[in-house]
DNA sequence: CATGAATGAGAATTCATTCAT
DNA sequence: GATGAATGAATTCTCATTCAT
């Protein structure tokens, strides 16, 4: 019940941000965003404690969502390979569908006002998928590397097939599946 | 007549670009690169019409750079997936040699400045690297993808792997021959 | 809520604009002009679009001022040449008065920085001139000349009666005679 | 004899500079005069000291090219309003002719880089025009006004007069005739 | 003497953040 | 708490003038 309509004001914020991102960069001026969120310049510092804290915030809150959506209704048994198809097509639909999200995201993971804090935040809203990989990644020829790095290799793949899906609309189903293809051969 | 323009010159400020972009993000100021380069305020207007002209020819230098370096020496004939490790080799250690070069090329590949003109002369660059990947995969499981699609792949996977052998040097070497397999895994 | 928008302050800038364009011309900096009026740097901006608009704005206000000074108390009815000598004076009183307001608006009616809009906006505000020297000028020589002209012939006189009255201000009365006359007979 | 070249390049400055300056205003740059030239911009200041300097040589220049051609095939006696309308008609044609020279004189006319010896000068050029004006208000309203009052206000008529002529072309005769009888009843 | 690169003092504007209302 | 005016440092770019070639 602690304010609530703080917590509206709030999403309102990070939602125009996204929006304001996406279109205009990193560059935004927080008035801007303000204003897209429909509330005063001066509101958005109550929420946020200067743009560094925004972006943070947005960073992670966008990880997780991203995270949550590649994730849901993920089977907890059966086929690996079944299973990880199933985290990647979930993966790129939410890309796909929130084209904006994702390219706001693709800003801030290049910024540096993102901080190694919240990198790690986001991290652990991965641990997922990460799991899923380090079972699918055992017995293939990766089962040495930092999981990481196979984690990073996913999401760079999952980011270049997204680009061509959206490029290239029509063939957007053979870019998933060739993404895929590269990622099985890659990790299994 | 007149005093030429200095190569040098253009180099020194391109050259102050790569070291204060990548410590000050693209946000640098271009007053700060100038005195960097050792040059007045206005000199750098002389040498590039813009901030974004200046960033613009520093993206086309720095792929070209990178192409050169990868492509350097690399047998004409032989086994394929010898050729593509000689390029492996020498792309990863450009870019761990010269990691500011890299960290501003990173930030300059996500940057809205960059013209779509830019990109394609990089593009163009990256001819030499395209095309030995074009006979890489031709029998392998990506031979139907977009030839683009392969290049952003290596692009994302050196990126990556770079990443790793520069946060852990000692195990660069292995942290390189994973990435390899993995690039081979994918194409071949 | 918030502080309201404050009219004095916006009276503050373009009060000092007409000191510091008076004395310095019209590249005076817009910096300048905010600290003659007690004003930030910045507070110019949110008051003034920009340099033109501040410029346009003040073009508007002062003509507006010259206009009501000269129609000031204009008798609605009686004998032409007195309601025109009547306007005649209350304009070179105006003028002769502040003579930093008048030297601006000379500069301000020759840039180019001055939009048609605001040259319409000031010609409404001088209707009333208009119409007064539209009667005078009914049954005279320039009857037929486009009142405009007419107009613009008056402007052209009071113009140059002033700069000799506040150039020999001892026979400054003579030279507003002189001018009327100038005037009188042109138009009647 | 003396450096003939030079002439031709003070020449070719000196009408770029007009038609810049008409383009582009009093800030045009010395950089794009000099350009369009064909001179470098060192040049131009072998030959101007520094833009004040070619602009009030530039504003002497026009005063004197409009005066004489003014007065140009004036003759010697006869009618008193035949001579000024002689007079008239021949500045008029002068200023719509050359409308660059016209609106770059206006422009300097009213910037404060022109130096009170400048002024000084020109109106020693107008001295012909002065005393075919001294002699026609010697009978009329304006006889104990002083002279330099009657030549500012002719050329303020002249200047109306012009802006309607192109303004209006078609009209241009009828405008022509307007100003001259304005003109002829004011001072005669 | 011509050239045009070099210089650096501004110029207008923007913007994160603060604070009066 | 919400608002939006106030602030002024910071930014990119311009330009008259100088000076090396």
């Amino acid at each position: 019940m602690a304010r609530p309509r703080s917590a509206e004001k709030q999403r309102a914020i990070l939602s125009a941000a996204v929006r304001t991102v996406a279109s205009q960069g990193l560059g935004a001026a927080t008035a801007v965003i303000a204003k897209e969120a429909g509330v005063s310049n001066g509101s958005l510092f109550t929420y946020f404690g200067s743009k560094a804290d925004l972006l943070n915030r947005l960073y992670v809150e966008l990880k997780t969502e991203m995270a949550a959506a590649a994730l849901d209704g993920l089977p907890a048994e059966g086929d690996l390979r079944e299973r990880l198809c199933h985290l990647w097509v979930r993966w790129l639909r939410w890309a796909t569908t929130c084209p904006e999200k994702r390219r706001t995201l693709a800003q801030l993971d290049v910024s540096d006002e993102i901080t190694p804090a919240s990198r790690q935040t986001a991290r652990q809203m991965m641990a997922g998928i990460a799991r899923l990989l380090e079972q699918s990644r055992s017995n293939g020829p990766l089962r040495e590397a930092p999981l990481e790095f196979v984690v990073a290799l996913m999401s760079a793949l999952a980011d270049i097939t997204i680009d061509f899906m959206l490029r290239d609309p029509v063939h957007a189903d053979q870019h998933r599946q060739a993404g895929f293809e590269a990622l099985w051969r890659m990790v299994a």
